[in-house]
DNA sequence: CACCTTATTGATAATCATTATCAATTAAAT
DNA sequence: ATTTAATTGATAATGATTATCAATAAGGTG
């Protein structure tokens, strides 16, 4: 059975309040006042997946967290920022319906490109 | 400029052949008879995936590669085995249109669940 | 409230994956 | 055949994640 502790709190409540995908080196930055072990955050991040509290997601270059799950993202080959795309759940259930998967328990959608201000930046240097 | 040296050759070969989602620990496996060093075929992968030859998939045990392309991937919770998800390209058109996402080089599709097999081992162990 | 049990924490070591280094090799151009 | 520079392989270095374990604290019980 899990336990209430302030740790524990401290992290969700950041994650809650963080809406830019951090990794597991942001998020230790995020609590860095707190005084919480690494060790911890890697250890109560886990359990969040694990429970669904939280999503993984897995990229190029690393693992982001996302409090919020009703939603897919865009990553940036670039500068490897996340942005959310939000699309319409009965689209995803359409392309489910066509597959014969069944029991499907997360949708890991990640469109990846370069980014408006990626591109912008590259037209005014070249 | 990119030279044929007969390492990278024997790597694409294994590759194309491969129909498993091999990670580089599996692909090291497969090349071990042909004496090419570790260092060259993270290397090569690399450079293969930067070419658009293969695909990196990030999964939650770690990075897959596949040569092939044209399809989506269901990923088990469980066991870690990928399995692929071949779904209407037209309905991927439609999803990236219901977005205002433009120049989309990769679109990475991964349905998360547990798969046939290991449904069917936990209902006989519990 | 005091006590007990046990999960959780934090510091650190250990492990695993990936990248960097560099001398020796080899592809490919001349 | 010679030259040049990219590639290789062995190994060291780095970075990310997990394991270990004594100390702490959550939450149940009388």
């Amino acid at each position: 059975m899990e336990r209430k502790t302030v740790q524990r709190q401290e992290i969700i409540e950041v994650l809650k309040n963080n809406y830019n995908h951090p990794t597991i080196k942001e998020l230790c930055e995020l609590v860095s006042d707190k005084n919480i072990g690494q060790a911890t955050v890697y250890r109560t991040v886990n359990s969040l997946v694990n429970d669904d509290v939280i999503r993984r997601i897995d990229c190029p270059d690393g693992v982001h967290y996302d409090y919020r799950k009703e939603h897919y993202h865009f990553y940036c080959l670039k500068c490897n920022k996340i942005t959310d795309v939000f699309l319409d759940n009965s689209l995803i259930d359409n392309l489910l319906s066509t597959s014969n998967l069944t029991d499907i328990k997360h949708v890991n959608l990640v469109f990846e490109g370069i980014c408006d201000n990626c591109k912008k930046l590259n037209k005014d240097t070249c």
